[in-house]
DNA sequence: ACAAAAGTGTTGAGAGTACACCCATGC
DNA sequence: GCATGGGTGTACTCTCAACACTTTTGT
């Protein structure tokens, strides 16, 4: 049946699937990338840790869903976060009530951003170290590993990492955020040189004092282009 | 309204969206980057073009809608032809009918393997250069523009670009397909002498004769890895 | 012999990488 | 002074990109 050919054929007459967005969020807490989850109460996957998500309402669009679900549970709003759309998973039989296709998104939130109720420890939600993890309801594991994936790689070409710091920081705070999120240890000198040639911070006149000598502070230049050209298959 | 606090929540009495895959399908024909787009024949966007697509049904995943869409429209089967999921479009107001989600897909198809009606002139089914495109229904304009920049994007760091050649090809041939696609002239020594560092292709005994020497015949070697590795941001 | 297209090699510029060294602060 | 962490420079290697060159066919 074609959509194209559906005029006599009334939609509506027919099941529907049901349609969530759910949303993958990472921060950076106690020096580790950490993911939100939640706690199911309920049938099906009971006391399982879930990704948080919802129905979308058929007066909004998906960004505007996964947005609204990201508020409910953390309490940023659109200004202060990263958020991309990631991928549908939407197998038959992924939630044995009803037929439900999710349009998975995942976000970057700066843990400075975040109001205390998603900071804290509620025995519903809980930010757990993408190294240690519970088991999770539904497929949901298989959407985690796909947002792990889909950050590492961001990181690695574009400045999507700057929304994981507070607005002022030093670059050994950033080059930290970015050997935790990628697993590797990466060269501070080489780092840095690369940083000055890609303008995409400016340094600030305030300096963090450490247990060496204090450390200039910088901030993420909103009008900086910070994506890499690729290094191509074929020239 | 979380999924996970949804056992008490029937989702059924509330209004769902309905669910199509569209699928932009691209192929290379008179050494053209070509598109298939279908002629509407009924309200809304009569008369116009139109990606093709349809409902999902609700025992199929979208993968399977997305290759029964193909399918119908191109007769070519699932191992022949490359598809990947792209984005899911829903505005709320982007049909006029009803809350209609779209999952859109793309997929690389060779000349060779398209079924006699695809690759003919039909009045309603019609492959048109991405240079010189109808105005199109809905907001397929926008899904169009998506996956050609993916599609470019693809083909610069995987060798996804094989699948729009037939079995056997030239390296003249290969080159080619990705100038038509990427729309700029490659080097030739360049081109080849990475390809043979990559392996992602096999010399063939046969030859094809040109209009001057002739050329060695190549395929693609399924069990090549052909991602390169990206050039990083930062190091 | 000459045109046309296949196929290979060379070379300078710039990017990537490892590592050594200097600087400013607290104790 | 010296430990600690911030900050910079250098030198070697590898990739990129332009272009010149050789080879094999048809006419």
């Amino acid at each position: 049946m074609n959509q194209q050919q559906s005029q006599s054929y009334d939609a509506s007459q027919f099941d529907r699937p049901s349609v969530t967005t759910d949303v993958v969020v990472f921060s950076i807490l106690d020096e580790m990338l950490k993911v939100l989850l939640i706690k199911r109460k309920v049938w099906p996957y009971e006391d399982m840790w879930a990704i948080p998500g919802g129905f979308v309402q058929m007066d909004e669009s998906l960004d505007e869903a996964a947005y609204r679900e990201l508020a409910e549970e953390t309490g940023v709003t659109d200004s202060d976060v990263y958020l991309e759309q990631l991928y549908t998973f939407g197998e038959p039989d992924r939630d044995p009530r009803t037929r439900v296709i999710t349009v998975a998104y995942f976000a970057l939130v700066s843990a400075d951003k975040l109001n205390p109720k998603a900071a804290s420890d509620a025995s519903d939600v809980h930010w757990f170290s993408v190294y240690d993890l519970p088991p999770l309801a539904f497929d949901h594991d298989k959407i985690l590993d796909y947002a792990l994936k889909r950050l590492r790689y961001k990181l690695e070409y574009t400045a999507a990492g700057f929304q994981l710091l507070p607005e002022k920081f030093t670059l050994r705070e950033l080059q930290d955020a970015y050997e935790i999120i990628l697993g590797t240890k990466l060269d501070k000198g080489n780092f840095r040189s690369k940083l000055r040639k890609t303008d995409v911070v400016e340094s600030l006149s305030g300096y963090r004092s450490t247990g060496g000598r204090p450390a200039r502070l910088y901030r993420f230049r909103e009008d900086a282009v910070a994506e890499i050209k690729t290094r191509r298959l074929f020239p």
